[in-house]
DNA sequence: CAGGGACGAACTGTATACAGTTTATTTTCT
DNA sequence: AGAAAATAAACTGTATACAGTTCGTCCCTG
């Protein structure tokens, strides 16, 4: 089976937008080029490369990626039906920004299902599984800004703490909530935040030390609760205005295709 | 604007898959045919019209709803986003059968996060809510078998409990995991466990009178949760063979279009 | 008659062409 | 000049054409 490489860009008009992209193997080993452009604009959405509401033009993004409108069109329909991007028929496709409540309810249900995850979990820890946590809030304490480094191994902590729920389907539905509201978490994470969350990890691990699993769970929750509390006390100051593209900024001319 | 109407269907292929399709407003209104599309076949799969692992040929739904390719495979790439399908590369896309296990963690999910929705409602319940659930389950007895009256019947008792939550994402994203898991849940569904339903839900009813929110929230865990019981219960049966179609049923001679 | 290429039918995936919709611009009328 | 109507440009949506992949079938070889 021949390796499918992409072509090189042709236009620069989104060069910027996907330059962060990971050209790692996960996504070049896609055999669709729908499959290659999804992840594409997906990894592009979740890194904060696009304002909210800003538009994708089929056209422009279709010359970007020299290929045809037809695989971006499907792309953008796997994303619509992710949330990631809305589209107006006949009109335009815009990508999704959530409201403050809306982010605030996904985080919700994290603390909900993780908390739940936890205690199912908690039964069955070994001593290895503990290990490995205090292992993990060590390596979180060397990195010292808050970056995608940090993100990961945030969330490497997260999944450790439910490693032996058993409950695989649950896990990943928790860590699509998670990627979808990152890129809204992050705008809040200040170095303060990044030292508090690494304060109650270290919490929750202790809790799990002496075997107090109803109060390590709550902990959690409370941690959990603690991103959706910046991300509302963020946006309700006045001064506030997400990171959003105008309702309709003109659109520049391109040759159809 | 004009009124889209589709076409009369050409092929009679999938005829009887989409008959019990309703054609309501709902499915009229849709602007595009890829809307259209995806909305009718998510309702078929939706009502058990699709055996698991059943093989959708995108020539034949095109032909069965005399449109293009196109439209179709933009439906499918949205019903595969939600789960619904799954698509292998160049090959083929089926029906995407649930296992036991994933059924049971939704169940589980929705018991997690509908009993956190109760909890979260209780506290602003007024006398006219609760009013409305009696009312909503004296019209659940009515309805003497299982079908999709009854289905609705039972999801307005849910939503009405969840109505004071102020959580319209939770309760959205509950609702879909609902609507994923109710053509399994419905082939476990004999008279005796409508009846055991009805029971709960008024068990869960006389708590709420009784201002016992916590009580109600722990009952209505264990009512959502008898409901994963029955589907491990069936499938762990020896005998049992889920409705699912083979790995791969000789394919038949369509003409490429 | 079993195993393994080679061929071809039947699909899926992508490009291109065309149709229809929306929005911006120009023209017309008052 | 300003509002309304006509026109044009830029997109989106769908159909058709073509390219590429998979898999069954046939033929060959042993």
């Amino acid at each position: 089976m021949e390796q499918r490489t992409r072509a090189p860009f042709k236009s620069k008009a989104y060069a910027k937008r996907f330059e962060r992209l990971d050209w790692g193997p996960d996504l070049r080993e896609r055999k669709t080029i729908t499959d290659y452009l999804a992840s594409a604009l997906r990894t592009a959405i979740y890194d904060g490369q696009f304002a909210d509401n800003e538009e994708l033009n089929q056209v422009e993004l279709a010359q970007h990626f020299n290929v045809s409108r037809v695989p971006i069109r499907e792309a953008l329909r796997q994303l619509q039906a992710e949330g990631l991007v809305q589209n107006i028929a006949h009109h335009r496709t815009i990508v999704s920004g959530m409201t403050t409540s809306q982010i605030v309810e996904a985080i919700e249900m994290r603390a909900v299902l993780e908390s739940y995850l936890l205690q199912k979990a908690a039964i069955r820890f070994t001593k290895e599984d503990v290990d490995r946590l205090r292992q993990i809030c060590k390596e979180t304490d060397k990195i010292k800004d808050y970056g995608p480094r940090w993100v990961v191994k945030n969330w490497e902590f997260h999944r450790a703490l439910y490693a032996r729920s058993e409950s695989p389907t649950i896990i990943s539905a928790v860590e699509r909530i998670h990627l979808n509201i990152e890129r809204y978490a992050r705008r809040t994470g200040s170095g303060k935040r990044l030292h508090e969350a690494a304060n109650e990890h270290r919490r929750i691990l202790r809790a799990i030390e002496k075997s107090n699993f109803s109060r390590a769970a709550d902990l959690l929750q409370e941690h959990i609760r603690h991103t959706g509390e910046a991300v509302r006390r963020q946006r309700e100051q006045p001064n506030f205005t997400a990171e959003s593209a105008l309702p309709r900024p003109r659109r520049g001319r391109i040759a159809s295709r």
